[in-house]
DNA sequence: CCTGTTTGACTATCTTTGACCTTTATTAAT
DNA sequence: ATTAATAAAGGTCAAAGATAGTCAAACAGG
């Protein structure tokens, strides 16, 4: 049921955990010989999961004696990257672009975001524009705060 | 006289029931197969019988590895008590025994209760009482229609 | 005749693969 | 010591493959 990919994300993220430090070092072949695949597929998995918005960073060297760093970034990190972006003022689709930031890097439950997601929309909240984003903005940091 | 949908529909449920999880994951194409019909005919059954009205939700993924998850959601008799609850106008302090109320029938994570009880707060919400319980009020509706 | 069902051609999305490219370290030649 | 070749990584990109979604036409039961 699941692809390659998935594989090698769960078994990544598992190196990870078990890591000692934030980081693990590869090598993109050998990786690639351990589930016998091309090394591009190694590349592929980096590319879509383990990126900022989902609370990661990749770092790598070519040549001999390469290799490729994957970093879980700390909570406080993304909390603070995303508290950035919180002005007085948070559309709905702002708001929905942090709270899925939040999901993507395991902050949020899938059900938290989803909840989230609602509370946040101009049609439950029903306020005029300029009144609801002044109330998201507040709803979002105190969320960021709060987690 | 059943036709082709019916008798998928009624063999997804029970899949459902046999379940472990609250979930099942399916190949369209398997099922397909199984019920001798085309693809788009599971499609067809998901769309008519399995939608967030009538207690179920589908989220799918394509290409190598893809799936279609269908999630039966919560018993409805609680969520229908607690929504008799809600008048138009809902105080912080409903809200918050509303939450409770979920909380303790598991029906929402702690995180996810947390998080909500802020948001529901009348020093988050910062507006007009009378404003605040309104919204309020439709807050805590799509919630329980979303659980 | 109406409504809901069934089909299939076409589309959208995600994954896998491979040929070709770039960068870095090491070794060989002068 | 310098430079040139070679080897050893990793990167890019587009094509092929594997699923699922859409939509409208044909069909069938009441």
């Amino acid at each position: 049921m699941w692809s390659l990919a998935d594989e090698m994300e769960r078994w990544l993220k598992v190196m990870l955990e078990e890591a000692e430090e934030r980081f693990i070092e590869i090598r993109r072949s050998e990786l690639a010989n351990h589930f016998s695949c091309v090394p591009s597929q190694v590349t592929y998995v980096l590319s879509t999961r383990f990126v900022p918005e989902r609370g990661y960073r990749v770092i790598s060297r070519r040549g001999a004696g390469g290799f490729i760093r994957i970093e879980r970034l700390s909570e406080a990190d993304l909390l603070d990257r995303l508290a950035e972006q919180v002005t007085g003022i948070v559309s709905e689709a702002e708001a929905v672009e942090i709270l899925n930031h939040l999901y993507q890097a395991e902050l949020l439950s899938e059900d938290a975001s989803r909840h989230l997601d609602l509370l946040v929309s101009d049609e439950v909240l029903s306020l005029p524009p300029a009144v609801a984003d002044r109330v998201r903005a507040r709803m979002v940091l105190a969320l960021l705060a709060n987690i």
